[in-house]
RNA sequence: GCGGACGUGGCGGAAUCGGUAGACGCAACAGACUUAAAAUCUGUCGAGGGUAACCUCGUGGGGGUUCAAGUCCCCCCGUCCGCACCA
């Protein structure tokens, strides 16, 4: 017997497998179709072990799904365009692409020494100008019909990376790559009009289409787009207090937006965002009232933190009047009233809103309770520190007094309309997807921009707008916006002078087709419609938890327009989901605050040092891999030393695949180990399956426990990898493996049924070993297109079971009897049993509880 | 603050419906092989007590429902994630 050497063996398959085109998926095919795709990479660089488990996880199902007989689509690419890219060209002196594309083409074969059962024909980078110009094509197709609109508004701005950062791009007020804090700056912007989506994006959470997500990136997307059902009306300005304000901006009143018009006979103010335009009126001439606005707008992005619970305001002149009845109510401009929500104006109602509440402390306000809680006496309610947000019934509110808060809220909504100071809305927290950027290393927006004609999209003769191949890149900005000559062009409408567009897209909408086009390359179009209609949606979709909301919404989002716009035919693009934990590790900072890498750290009692010098390394919280901050492990070494079966199989053993798992090096010499004794149980059995015919009835039927167990794993095994249980499918093939060993007299039969099968189902798994194996054993062809096998259910039928026999909830004796066996003939075996006879000795037995199949209690006292 | 998930040996984790807690792996320990080491193989491995058979305790803490609770209910503690002045 040889040692197994996977330095040979598995290059050797690879080989194979590519000659033989095992994994390109079939444009043709009688077979039903089946595509599962991970989210695709950025190329950092080098591959991490975080990679490794994820696109083994994909693997496993690819490979599966492939012997279960499905006509499968894996393929793979890279989500190349994004700002490392250009910092790396500040820092190195060289060209994004030219960086770029080295890490993909070193990341490809790393990729591949791993055994992926890719379809590689269909690679592309997001940078290819084949690529983007067909985004640059939807882009227009996109803005034609009315889905992008510009719009100046005021961005969050990245101070460090001088660009714009989408608002899910702000972290706790800071950038979420630079960790800077954000500014706000005024800039003309491209968007995406996703709010007019955000209905048929939430209806689908609920509604089956996405039964196959699970219900934590479901809530997520839920609260992300944040729908609120309630009123929008216009407080009317009080006599005397309006006459300086412009007509065209506040005819009719102040607007605001409540999810609460039952309350409104408890209002005591209204107040203004800080950034309203009413605010900015009246800052005009009052330099105090502009000093409150510049303060607040500060502490509102950056430094929320310092004056949290501070409710400020300042009084304007200007006094509304109450709707329902003969009042006044003040207006302030408040810091914690939001522009970007609602109309960014609010009526407050300090009974019930907690900040509304101590607003009215700070500024004496009247507090006047408005909903009385079920058990309360409204002689004795009262309202003190916490505002009462709970059921009720409504008082203190003429015409709705009586009503629950849900009949209040549809009377107010029908007394403001019938008034026609107002009507019923909906809200969402949910904004238009501002897409544009100020970098160079993107796709570039296809406009151009004429002083005659205004914007102007590129024909698309003239796509696509390629990145100009020099550039600029030693100073902070966008290279594209201060290239000498690039944005020059002539204006394609009226033929005059015309600049290009300078902004590129987000790097998110890269990743929001490029499902599509794996599935459906076209030439001269976005996607094939066959072959979309063919393939999408994609049936697993893989990837990371941190994508719950920003990239699959965007994704969802932008399949909805490619539908509309008759390029798909779903609007759902991920029919199942599933979102697997990260691999983490321990960061590592030496003396000069300077990452390192845990290859180059030695940690010793919960002390880290430098590998080379012995210097002291602090030793920093547990975080994802990630290349900024080096904790990243390599599956190079591993794969070098053990080859790349024992690092997926490593990486799939143990931990739930939807868990976080903190790296160990500890654990890889036991998938070692098991690559090493599958090879050892084999190998005795060479040429087995030549022999043997498999297709014909067992030889044998003593053999039954044998096939019994043989059968249990394939049972097992296939429901574990049909939901994701990939550790406990691992689990399984142990004790299918131990069971093999402890049963070394089985005929050949048996035997070779139980080899295949072991064979055939690590094979997704440890795939070169499993071809190495099924050669050995004398299997047809590729085991990687032998088909599943099928647990035969007579075989996990057992004749006997094992109860457990408790005395008042304790276990005490274990009985086998069969499984057919009657309460009555297992009671009487309950309680003849050695360890039960001792628990129930001088007690009186008061009731047997026998539950067939399962348990046996006996309660006595 | 709001919403969600989770808490089981030294470690990762298993336990499908409320039914024998700790499968499987890692580490550790002991033994075999070896001049020796590595590799491999065999065995032990929740805690406490007992020569042993066996007994007691045990799934973050406290209470409850039940013949029976890791699992269900209530309260508390802790960890992680998402959102965070959303009117």
């Amino acid at each position: 017997m040889s040692r197994y050497n996977p330095k040979e063996v598995e290059p050797k398959w690879r080989s194979r497998w590519n000659e033989a085109a095992c994994f390109n998926a079939q444009t043709a095919s009688d077979k039903p179709n089946y595509y599962v795709l991970e989210m695709f990479p950025y190329p950092s660089g080098r591959i991490h072990i975080g990679h490794v488990r994820n696109y083994a996880m994909g693997d496993v199902i690819a490979r599966y799904k492939k012997a279960s007989g499905y006509n499968v689509l894996h393929p793979m690419g890279w989500d190349a365009f994004g700002m490392p890219a250009e910092n790396a060209a500040m820092q190195t002196d060289s060209h994004p692409a030219k960086w770029t594309y080295a890490n993909i083409d070193a990341m490809r074969d790393q990729l591949k020494r791993m055994g992926l059962a890719i379809d590689w024909t269909r690679e592309f980078a997001t940078c290819d100008p084949e690529y983007y110009k067909q985004q640059q094509c939807l882009f227009l197709d996109f803005w034609r019909r009315g889905f992008a609109y510009r719009k100046e508004s005021y961005v969050n701005w990245d101070p460090v990376d001088q660009t714009v950062l989408a608002n899910e791009q702000v972290i706790d007020g800071k950038g979420w790559r630079s960790d800077a804090p954000v500014e706000r700056r005024k800039l003309s912007q491209w968007f995406l009009k996703i709010t007019d989506e955000a209905d048929d994006l939430l209806a689908a959470l609920d509604d089956g289409r996405l039964a196959g997500w699970p219900d934590n990136v479901k809530l997520m997307q839920r609260n992300w787009i944040g729908k609120s059902k309630g009123l929008t009306m216009k407080f009317r300005f009080a006599d005397g207090t309006s006459q300086h304000l412009p007509p065209h901006e506040f005819e009719g009143g102040l607007e605001v937006y409540t999810t609460r018009p039952d309350t409104l006979f408890g209002a005591s103010f209204c107040a203004v965002a800080p950034d309203h335009p009413l605010a900015a009126h009246y800052a005009h001439n009052d330099p105090e009232l502009q000093a409150f606005i510049a303060e607040s707008l500060k502490t509102g992005v950056s430094e929320e933190a310092v004056e949290k619970a501070e409710k400020r305001g300042f009084l304007l002149p200007a006094q509304v009047t109450h709707p329902f009845e003969d009042r006044r109510l003040p207006v302030y401009v408040a810091n914690f009233v939001l522009m970007q929500y609602g109309t960014g104006a609010i009526f407050g109602c300090p009974a019930g809103d907690q900040r509304d509440l101590d607003f009215a402390h700070k500024y004496g306000l009247d507090i006047l309770p408005v909903v009385l809680p079920p058990d309360a006496d409204r002689a004795t309610f009262k309202i003190d520190d916490e505002a009462y947000v709970g059921p009720g019934t409504l008082y203190n509110s003429g015409f709705l007094d009586g009503l629950s808060i849900e009949d209040g809220i549809a009377a107010a909504i029908t007394e403001i309309e019938a008034m026609g100071w107002g009507e019923g809305t909906t809200q969402y927290r949910l904004r238009d997807w501002g897409v544009s950027r100020q970098r160079y290393w993107g796709c570039p927006i296809p406009a151009i921009h004429c002083d005659k004609c205004g914007i102007v999209p590129v024909p698309e003769k003239d796509l696509p707008v390629k990145l100009p191949e020099e550039a600029d890149f030693s100073v902070p900005g966008n290279p594209l916006d201060r290239h000498p000559t690039w944005k020059h062009v002539d204006c394609p409408a009226c033929g005059g002078k015309g600049t290009r567009e300078t902004d590129t897209f987000d790097t998110f909408v890269d990743s929001s087709w490029y499902f599509a086009r794996f599935a459906a390359p076209a030439p001269d179009a976005p996607v094939d419609k066959t072959a979309a209609d063919y393939w999408l949606p994609v049936d697993q979709y893989i990837g990371g938890i941190e994508h719950a909301i920003l990239h699959l919404l965007y994704a969802r989002y932008f399949t909805r327009l490619m539908k509309k716009c008759g390029y798909l035919s779903v609007d759902e693009p991920f029919a199942n989901l599933f979102t697997q934990g990260m691999v983490v590790h321990h960061t590592f900072r030496d003396e000069n605050g300077d990452w390192l890498l845990p290859e180059d750290v030695v940690v010793e009692k919960g002390a880290a040092r430098r590998a080379d010098t012995g210097a002291p390394v602090t030793i920093g919280p547990i975080e994802k891999m990630s290349k900024s901050k080096r904790n990243v492990v390599s599956p190079e070494a591993i794969a070098e030393t053990y080859g790349a079966d024992a690092a997926r199989w490593f990486m799939l053993s143990d931990s739930p695949p939807e868990r976080d798992v903190e790296w160990t090096d500890a654990g890889v010499d036991g998938a070692w180990r098991l690559v090493g004794r599958i090879w050892d149980t084999v190998c005795p059995a060479k040429g087995l399956l030549k022999k043997v015919d498999l297709s014909r009835p067992a030889a044998d039927a003593a053999e039954k426990s044998m096939r019994q167990a043989t059968h249990g794993a394939i049972a097992g095994v296939t429901d574990d990898i049909e939901n994701f249980r990939f550790n406990k499918a691992i689990a399984r093939i142990y004790e299918f493996l131990n069971v093999l060993k402890k049963t070394p007299d089985v005929d050949d039969w048996a035997r070779a049924e139980a080899l295949a099968s072991l064979t055939q189902m690590i094979a997704p798994f440890t795939p070169h070993l499993a071809e190495e194996c099924w050669e050995t054993l004398g299997g047809n062809g590729f085991v990687c297109d032998a088909p599943w096998p099928k647990a035969n259910a007579a075989l996990l039928a057992r004749d006997t079971l094992v109860l457990g026999v408790q005395v008042n909830g304790k276990r005490r004796a274990e009985l086998e009897v069969a499984v057919d066996a009657d309460n009555e003939t297992v009671e009487k075996l309950a309680l003849s049993a050695e360890g039960v006879k001792r628990h129930i000795d001088g007690k009186t037995v008061r009731k047997v509880v026998v539950v067939p199949g399962r348990i046996v209690n006996i309660v006595a006292n």
